[in-house]
RNA sequence: GAUCCCGUAGCUCAGCUGGCAGAGCAUCUGACUUUUAAUCAGAGGGUCCCAGGUUCGAACCCUGGCGGGAUCACCA
């Protein structure tokens, strides 16, 4: 398999085939690195550290590597600019500090932006005043074959920064080296779910690991992928929820469990929806949805915190503030504020006229919890800036959640909303065996009229549960909605490090169909 | 699935009413031993997303397709 190279691409090449030629390995096996940019810069002082005055401190000899950004050659002499997993450091070379002609040849001809080295000398301050790595030692560490994007910046102002979305999704390698935002993104990502998962195991829950491949999918309201087992010759879905194996757990006696993994939906993509996505689910025995919020408050505020120093999130034009308390609102109530209309307990007639009165499409086949809901999500829920918990769902939308203790008709249910978006879903969990059959049965006949999105009944779980399960609460959390605002971020696309796209046409048109059709793993196209 | 916008050099982008394909960075050659978007002099680099159509002539207009983005629908 070829394809033409750009002209760049060719120098490339012969660049690294004269440097093996010269005997010089374009990809040696290691390389020993002491220090890494940032905390190097920061631990640097001038009283300690610069060299040159006469019983001035002796000098600090470091050893760095990273990947060539930029490059100053001035005859004689050059700058470069390192980057490491921490930044960028600037790196000066001279001719004759190198071995003879290496400087000439080597650094100046044959190696690029691009290209991963590693420097052994001693760290100084500039004239300019940046602290730069004086090297005496440079080394390839691995040959970049294809030419960086480069992106140039001054005073904050990037130029030619790499912007196309599709680009960087596809090739998210080079958006990570190019966009340092990106970095930022998800190293905060990842301390989130760190921070997550600590203040989870600090409370004395449990972290489990639940299937993934699922004989029967529930849990949520979903399309499931679906696979196949060969040696059991059996269908297997890919999860859509934890939910139903982890209250198993709690019937167990595992008080208080939680998993944080990808769930699987087969569904539309959208700004707000990837068809994996990541899911943190917590069941606690004991307790109810109240007490639930108060942990929700608690978690989310204590994670704003560990990443940002504050409570206190910049998400496009608002500020959000996590701290507690946090608003809660039945959504009856809520839907009052907004439209004038009390729908609590009103005939799906009625529902369907005000929904009509409204402006809204309303059509045979909704149920009066689809109104209710639709309503909600067209008046409400966008305008829900600042953390607020809405509560008590009617019982039609929610087969997995606990009759309101006062309340017919609803169950004790809350989400999240912030940022006009859904950040969690929680009830007081369903443990009466049979009221969860006669709702399974309900989701049943909505899957027999056409609704696929609709439960399958799980005679497992039915078992589990006439066993008995204590009261319990239940959580979900949608890691990368909550990872968009802790980012700023206003596409799930740009918190997810590998989102779905489509496949991209193959870079060799001989590559395509006669071929594609005939070799097995690893071929190109569907 | 619908609507709108976008697709030009490795990257970022210009390209007027249809008339020789452009700039900056990157690359190459040369100068330069503390520069920092380094600078200076020169050079090379194109399937204008693809396929048709209109036209003397298409990057530009028309039709269809591919890919991406945004909004909507869907997604409790």
């Amino acid at each position: 398999m070829s394809r033409d190279y750009t002209e760049q691409e060719l120098r490339r090449r012969e660049e690294r085939a004269e440097l093996e030629a010269a005997g010089i390995d374009a990809y040696p096996h290691s390389w020993s690195v002491t220090h890494r940019s940032a905390s190097l810069i920061a631990s640097f002082t001038d009283e300690e550290h610069q060299p040159g005055e006469e019983n001035g401190p002796a000098p600090l000899r470091v050893s760095v590597a990273g990947r060539m950004m930029s490059r100053r050659i001035m005859g004689k002499a050059s700058f470069f600019h390192l980057q490491d997993a921490e930044g960028l450091i600037q790196v000066y070379v001279r001719r004759d500090d190198l071995p003879e002609g290496f400087y000439n040849t080597v650094f100046k001809r044959l190696l690029d932006i691009g290209d991963i080295v590693g420097i052994e000398g001693f760290v100084f301050r500039t004239r300019m005043g940046e602290v730069s790595v004086h090297a005496e030692r440079l080394v390839l560490l691995a040959k970049a074959l294809r030419p960086l994007p480069v992106v140039k910046e001054q005073d904050g102002q990037v130029y030619n920064e790499v912007t196309d979305k599709e680009f960087r999704y596809r090739q998210r390698y080079v958006d990570l080296v190019v966009n340092p935002k990106v970095r930022e993104t998800f190293r905060k990502r990842a301390r989130m779910i760190t921070g997550i998962r600590s203040f989870l195991d600090e409370k004395g829950y449990l972290e489990v690991e639940t299937p993934a491949l699922q004989p029967v999918y529930g849990g949520a309201a979903a399309r499931p992928f679906t696979t196949h087992h060969n040696a059991l010759d059996m269908p297997l879905f890919l999860r859509i929820a934890d939910e139903l194996y982890l209250k198993r757990l709690i019937v167990g006696g595992l008080d208080g469990v939680y998993e944080i993994a990808k769930d699987f939906r087969n569904e539309g993509l959208s700004r707000f929806h990837n068809p994996e996505f990541t899911m943190m689910e917590l069941y606690v025995a004991y307790r109810d949805y109240d007490w639930m919020m108060d942990l929700v408050e608690e978690l989310v505020e204590h994670v704003a915190t560990l990443l940002n120093g504050m409570p206190v999130v910049q998400f496009g034009d608002h500020e959000i503030s996590f701290k507690r308390p946090w608003k809660r609102i039945p959504m009856f109530e809520a839907i009052q504020e907004r439209t004038g209309h009390d729908l609590y307990g009103l005939s799906r007639e009625e529902l369907a006229r005000i929904g009509k009165e409204l402006g809204l499409e309303i059509d045979s086949s909704m149920g009066s919890g689809k109104i209710i809901d639709e309503i909600f999500g067209e008046f409400v829920e966008p305008n829900l800036i600042q953390p607020t918990f809405i509560t008590d769902y009617p019982v039609e939308l929610s087969p997995l959640a606990k009759r309101h203790r006062t309340t017919p008709g609803l169950v004790e249910r809350f989400e999240a909303i912030i940022g006009g978006k859904e950040i969690c879903n929680a009830f007081s969990e369903l443990n009466d065996p049979d009221d969860q059959r006669s709702r399974f049965e309900a989701q049943d006949r909505l899957h027999a009229a056409g609704d696929d999105e609709a439960m399958a009944i799980d005679e497992d779980y039915l078992r589990a549960l006439e066993y008995g399960m204590p009261p319990t609460a239940g959580l979900g959390v949608g890691i990368d909605r909550l990872a968009m605002l802790m980012t700023d971020s206003h596409s799930i696309r740009d918190v997810i490090l590998f989102p779905l796209l489509r496949p991209e046409a193959t870079e060799d048109p001989e590559a395509t169909e006669d071929t594609a059709e005939t070799e097995g793993p690893g071929a190109p196209g569907q």
